[in-house]
DNA sequence: TGCTAAATTGGAACCGGTTCCAAATTGGAA
DNA sequence: TTCCAATTTGGAACCGGTTCCAATTTAGCA
């Protein structure tokens, strides 16, 4: 019933080839044929499809992300930038949402497939040493994008310096004069081995120790990611004899949960506790928080131009980008008391 | 390069007709043969071309959902809905974010072809009038998500009721013996003709006027959709002669804004004034924000079991759903001063 | 005007599945 | 044992594009 590329050419009086020659601009088409051609595509509203198109180029002309919880901030800002760059070009996106290690691992090992999907970016989901040999050597592209597996020399990545930023955050509040420093993130192990927290509290080690402030184990509380566990942590933290002056949150929404408790145990800040966090989501900003400013856009912004570049050449060098984060003071952190 | 059915057809001593019927489950193979077939897949790592079968079935295994703004936090709670949904059925979702009117109109124009997709969910972008004549008829099935047209009584919706939704968030200030109510809105003519603000809007002047309460026009504050402009629009409101003791924000996004406003202005709330907003975005619980509930995820889960439902049967009568919205107090309304 | 190179054009073959019809096999009844 | 119906199997034709090669037309030049 609809319309294909024969009956075009049957009404122009032209050979289907040559409809082809017209749908993708070739120079090899007269200007007089190339207008009676278009004329007919115009007048019968002829669209390709796009299926057949994709079965004759082997091609899928599509490009997925493979995203853990693909609704909060952190990665539909990311998911942002990728659907962005990615609009402009004639890839459509396809999301694998993972909320699970199955889909996780079931995504991993089935989606870079030529028979899926031309190129994969993988968001936040450092591939796992059982994975390596598979994604080395897949038949599509993949680039990691806030992901890291030091096997995996031959991925372009696209990074945050995660370490460096929790030292940074860290060094702030030892600027500010803190000397009781805690630490509230995820818990170092995660079902979908997330290194962004880890990697943040390494940094926080460093500076403490570069600060000749011994690091105390009771300062550390991890959970699950989440407002909710991160207010119980910090309550356990704030209700120490000596509880913290300062307390470095991995991420935003972890230090909404501890400004929670800070307000349940009847603590104000900056006054009495500071608070930083980290991401730099939207509703920082409004809240007034001192954070870490990543650049979640233009990693994912550039996550696809990594992709795109490689489409087109293959055989050029893995790119390893790494991105800084930066520190945005607000209204959360103060000089200790 | 890749394995295709014939190579497995071959390897298996069967024809390609047979491995076919084991990949779609068909009950004509003896079971011997199904278990062959099977190992020599499973055995080649083989998995079918998502386009050629595609092509050959002559259907595209895609949901389009057209959403505009997808990372607002109302747009991803609607996707989230849908993407659940959506990903225990055998179809990929594909988003077509719009962000402009041009694409707005290219996308209700084009994307619901035969060729790009099976079947299209609309999210809270209500078709114009000169988009009507061609949904009436697509040959694809499309569901409206948060927007109606009255002509196009042909299509499934699923929408909230605004109108009554406004006029409860109204009640709530009026119950609690406010009669100076601003609100907080977006302008009512948009680029985008987003009805939700509006029918808002509306109930809020039901509301009034069955309290018995005359309208004031200068108590309506109107802008484009955001915190920044709301909070302008609110400081207008509150810089009166005689401010409003209560203010009924569009969204919640608006209410932070709003919030902000009273800040500013040394006013707080809920003492000087009320505020409540609409949605109950996630972060409305942790600020205390009062509001409406709508049932967001809902509203996506439900649109995309219409459209399945429709893809089986595309003779069914139309269905026109309406999910209702519902008070949550928390901490920004109180009796009036 | 005749001849050759360059520019256009036509359409078969192909991409990798599904489906349908005809052929082969199996099983049961007579 | 024979025959027929039911079950199972094989593979050609098809989906609608792209590409490549051969054929045709056009253009340029002696």
């Amino acid at each position: 019933m609809p319309v294909t590329i024969r009956d075009v050419a049957q009404k122009a009086g032209v050979g289907l080839g040559t409809v082809s020659r017209v749908l993708n601009n070739s120079l090899l088409v007269s200007s007089a044929t190339r207008l009676r051609v278009s004329d007919v595509i115009a007048e019968l509203n002829f669209v390709p499809s796009a299926n057949a198109r994709r079965l004759s180029l082997g091609k899928t002309l599509t490009v997925a992300a493979i995203v853990p919880f693909f609704t909060r901030p952190v990665f539909i800002e990311r998911l942002r930038g990728i659907e962005a760059t990615l609009s402009e070009s004639a890839y459509d996106l396809v999301i694998y949402n993972v909320e699970t290690p199955q889909k996780r691992d079931d995504y991993i090992r089935n989606v870079p497939r030529r028979e899926r999907t031309d190129g994969v970016l993988i968001i936040s989901l450092p591939p796992r040493d059982s994975d390596v040999a598979g994604l080395a050597q897949t038949a599509v592209p993949v680039v990691l994008v806030d992901a890291y597996h030091p096997a995996l020399t031959g991925l372009d990545t696209v990074t945050t310096d995660d370490v460096a930023g929790g030292r940074a955050a860290t060094q702030h509040l030892l600027d500010l004069g803190h000397r009781r420093i805690g630490f509230v993130g995820d818990s170092l192990e995660t079902n979908f081995n997330f290194t962004s927290s880890r990697d943040r509290f390494q940094g926080y080690q460093q500076a403490l120790a570069g600060a000749g402030v011994p690091f105390r184990r009771e300062y550390h509380a991890q959970g699950e990611h989440g407002r909710y566990e991160a207010r119980q942590g910090a309550a356990t933290l704030l209700a120490l004899p000596e509880r913290p002056t300062a307390i470095f949150a991995a991420s935003d929404t972890q230090a909404l949960g501890v400004q929670q408790a800070a307000r349940d145990a009847g603590l104000s800040i900056p006054a009495d506790l500071s608070v930083i966090g980290y991401d730099d989501v939207e509703i920082a900003e409004y809240l007034g928080l001192t954070t870490m400013r990543q650049y979640l856009f233009e990693s994912g912004k550039r996550g696809v131009e990594l992709l795109l570049d490689r489409l087109a050449d293959p055989t050029a060098a893995p790119v390893r980008e790494i991105l800084s984060a930066e520190l945005v003071v607000r209204q959360t952190t103060a000089l200790v008391a």
